[in-house]
DNA sequence: TGTACATCAGTGAACGCGCGTTCACTGATGTAC
DNA sequence: TGTACATCAGTGAACGCGCGTTCACTGATGTAC
């Protein structure tokens, strides 16, 4: 057993973290696994002894992203805090955010690439699937007594933050970008209770 | 001047709605010009005779999808008549609708290509704004006296409309995928004050 | 403790392929006489 | 009315390039003795 433990799973993250932002950025089709790899500080050839192919690489950066709390998800752990009071509104504060419309390399997935996804195979879509579901858990996560929204109003303020944001991103004018951001987010505060 | 009056716009024409079905499906770095040539009864070499090059094809296919009546956009004409009664809950049902969800070839491109136009340069962005303004435009038109949304509500309804369908697009299971398209339905309805 | 070895992460040249783009050519058809 | 011509939409071979993938090789390092 060469080289220092766990130094393949380091290295294996490395590639992974690498692809997850250029997909973000440029898209599946778009991105190639030269280019992964030298972000990655390695060359072309390595590739293959980490991941079968493109594809799998696909896949497994996507369940990573979606799954893998190291990955870290965009509106849990990093920005989100319970001490600081319900999640509910601190997830669609920091989903909405002018941070994460700007930070598109660091974005969550299921804002920039849900597209790519929809053209992808079932592993994709499972893993995006369960993001969702991990979202839907976090915005009803709050005490009943504070009164969490139920769950179609929880799968509305979903889809309010993914689709205010996708169409902020999509919008060649920064002033409506802000506009439907800064909609989506009251609308939803609204839905969830917590205006 | 050879050739029938009319057959260049109708050749050009043809090109573009062959290349809006593709880039519907598969993303527009994944289509060939051949591909689409060939969808559209041609062969490669005749493409330059028409577009300067493979981008220039991609802003003229959104531009013409979003501004264009004859290209058919999907909430207006084709299923909303304002005679049935106000267009806003036409537009909101239809856009949710089992039909539209499936129907990816034909789909709206502000849900099928979000990613891609956020990617690409000014000119997509800007032609999926004037579509985004226009569908808000529509969702605010029924006449006062029966209420129309105002406009953070309708920059709201038309976020559910494009993230709802988004969301369920890229989830794997129908079940799911029903669900957030009818939570999106029921919320933009009332949000419409249509419920 | 020091050394020889086996392991395997990483390298970089090479492959075939399909892409976007170019170009010399063809041939169908409206127009001029 | 009939014919010769000029126009230009459309063809298909060819180009260079970058892609995903393969493979023989290198060399750093943990392990056995």
């Amino acid at each position: 057993m060469p080289y220092p433990h766990g130094h393949r799973d380091t290295t294996r993250t490395r590639i992974i973290r690498s692809a997850q932002r250029l997909f973000n950025v440029r898209g599946f089709e778009a991105v190639s696994i030269d280019q992964i790899m030298a972000s990655a500080r390695l060359t072309r050839g390595g590739f293959y002894r980490y991941f079968s192919s493109k594809s799998d690489l696909y896949a497994e950066a996507m369940d990573c992203f979606f799954t893998n709390p190291e990955c870290g998800n965009r509106w849990d752990g990093v920005e989100v805090d319970p001490v600081k009071g319900p999640v509910g509104p601190q997830i669609v504060r920091a989903y909405l955010s002018r941070q994460h419309f700007q930070d598109i390399e660091d974005s969550c997935p299921m804002v920039a690439l849900p597209g790519d996804v929809a053209r992808s195979g079932e592993s994709a879509k499972r893993a995006y699937e369960n993001a969702l579901k991990a979202m839907i858990e976090h915005l009803q996560s709050d005490a009943v007594a504070t009164g969490a929204p139920d769950r179609q109003a929880a799968l509305a303020i979903a889809a309010l933050c993914i689709g205010g944001m996708v169409i902020a991103r999509a919008s060649d004018d920064l002033a409506v970008a802000d506009e439907v951001r800064d909609a989506a987010m009251t609308t939803a505060l609204a839905l969830g209770g917590w205006a």
